[in-house]
DNA sequence: GATGAATGAGGATTCATTCAT
DNA sequence: CATGAATGAATCCTCATTCAT
């Protein structure tokens, strides 16, 4: 338990310096003092910065597709489980804005370079995540227009992530309507 | 001429690095190494790596600035300006993928940040942007959809800087076609 | 103790380069080899290569104000002390070469002038050195000429500072007697 | 005398620039730029900064031997000549403050050292100085203690530069009185 | 002679990582 | 396991000097 407590006190330090300061506005020094631990010790649980920052990612996108999954049934229509899908994102990202400057990060790095990579040449088997299946099925049921995953992906994501940019900056106040409003404009750009 | 010639060789090998790899992947010693000049070259035409990256950037933009407004006129429909607006800035992206990356790092980075604090804060009288102007006669017809304007921007360019994200990478690969159902689709989800 | 040990080291090496050499003449990596450390280590003890040489600075003042009062005493006649002083001075640069041309880099130097500038400006109530206070006993007990305390700084420190770098260049050879002579002297200038 | 006047223009900015930033706070380009000319030039008429900075010196002591002999005779009294020669080399660095700048740096530097070193080295039968003159004439009449020139010298020049910096600093006043009182005290010094 | 763009060695500083305690 | 002092490679930038025009 003591072993996890000085984990995540390190994750935390490193998301809180890193989304808000970019990772090389997040030295290994400064991490370890935020987390008031010594700078060995981050490396007693990490093996270098490069595998902190991943297994961070990898927790924090574990989070969002449990927030995702939460009250989600392959029964309910396309419409509906998108636009179910879409909100919980968007407010998983109000609420938490760090992990959403964090996951920007990381996305516009190498690191998620790299992830996309993989995904895309990934097995076609493997398991796809809950927006591809719902895109997949979209298709089939001629209730979303036809095109290639990743211009689904841009059209539902592209906007999103734009949004609570702004938001996170303090550009634009979302309320709950302006919610609601939004993401079925998302859905009016990928609907059949 | 001659003095010209070094400086625009300098913020082409500076676009190329710092698209390819990130500010932080693009030291001076590489970039001059890749423009051929010594390191103080670079120093003798920019005053700092900030101002070279600022000064690209100002470059990258007005330069997107004239091809978008190349044969674009007020006077037509909402609707078609937009396509038109859309599809010129996606063909240029598509173009240039270096442009694109590079853009991507600046705005996301305190440059960008900077920047859209600027364009934010400014007075409402200063100059706006074509879309902006396109985005206000829009609501003002009752053509699209009733949003705070950062929220239009985020619909029509979060779907594009997703898509040509992933075609930079070799995720899609996007033909004429594709390409005009992509920018109607962005359409839709700003009509009303 | 062994981080004193390091820090330590690295002001002795600073020391010696930068006497022998002046500040430019010093560079961080040839006082870090001379020291027998690594570049960075001098980082873990001094914020910058200025405070290094404010430390120093101060450092080598405490020193030479522990020497100049090992048995002073205020009770004494007015010239008795200044014979004190002065010879106990020289005699501490003599034996410390370093220590006066570190010290002389330093007042010739932007350092310097701050220093004195914050001297000249403090507050009168401020603590007198024990130079100030005996030109202003010597001046009211009119046994010394009347003159603003800079010009008897400058009587008295003036041919010290001079005849010391002579002596450290190995212009001139300096024996007890010529000591005791050349202080002898500089009271001749300030006494009444 | 076009080719003069850069020289001397050339000259005068560098005297400016090392007297008030020293040699480190004067490169060749702000010296150039000072002076009005392309960096290049300056080396049309000096080969190198070193050189620069050593006729710069020769000629502010020209100069100043010039003023120092002006209106002074042999025949006169020791202490009437030391009178003389003190007072117009302190007026002139009150009248020239950035000449006495640029000696302070110069003295207190590689090559003020390698200066002193060579004069110390040189053939006795070479020219004295008239200070030098008037101190060995001082102790062979019997008027002045009887020192090693250096020590008369660091006497004589030791007060009156210590004198001369704080009041370029602009930590004392010096009017006529104030200077002939000082000079005096000098000589109360020297004096046997 | 005059120019100033070009050069690259050199300097201060940062930071991921190691290792002795 | 925890620590944090030590390390040195890597980075940005300066500046004396050169040389083609």
């Amino acid at each position: 338990m003591k072993n996890n407590d000085k984990r995540t006190v390190i994750m935390q330090a490193a998301l809180k310096l890193i989304a808000e300061n970019g990772f090389h506005g997040a030295p290994m020094s400064m991490i370890a003092d935020t987390a008031g631990v010594g700078t060995g010790t981050i490396y007693c649980h990490f093996k270098s910065k490069d595998l902190l920052i991943k297994e961070l990612f990898l927790e924090l996108r574990k989070k969002i597709i449990e927030v995702l999954l939460e009250g989600y049934s392959d029964d309910k229509p396309i419409r509906e489980r998108f636009l179910h899908l879409s909100t919980v994102l968007l407010r998983h990202f109000i609420e938490h804005p760090l992990h959403f400057r964090f996951m920007e990060q990381y996305f516009n790095s190498p690191y998620g370079v790299t992830l996309r990579r993989e995904k895309f040449l990934r097995e076609p088997s493997a398991e796809l995540d809950p927006f591809e299946v719902l895109f997949l099925q979209g298709m089939t049921q001629q209730v979303m227009k036809d095109f290639p995953l990743p211009v689904h992906a841009a059209l539902a994501f592209g906007p999103l992530a734009a949004l609570v940019r702004d938001h996170v900056l303090g550009f634009v106040k979302l309320d709950d309507a302006m919610i609601v409003k939004f993401t079925e404009s998302c859905w009016d750009g990928i609907k059949r």
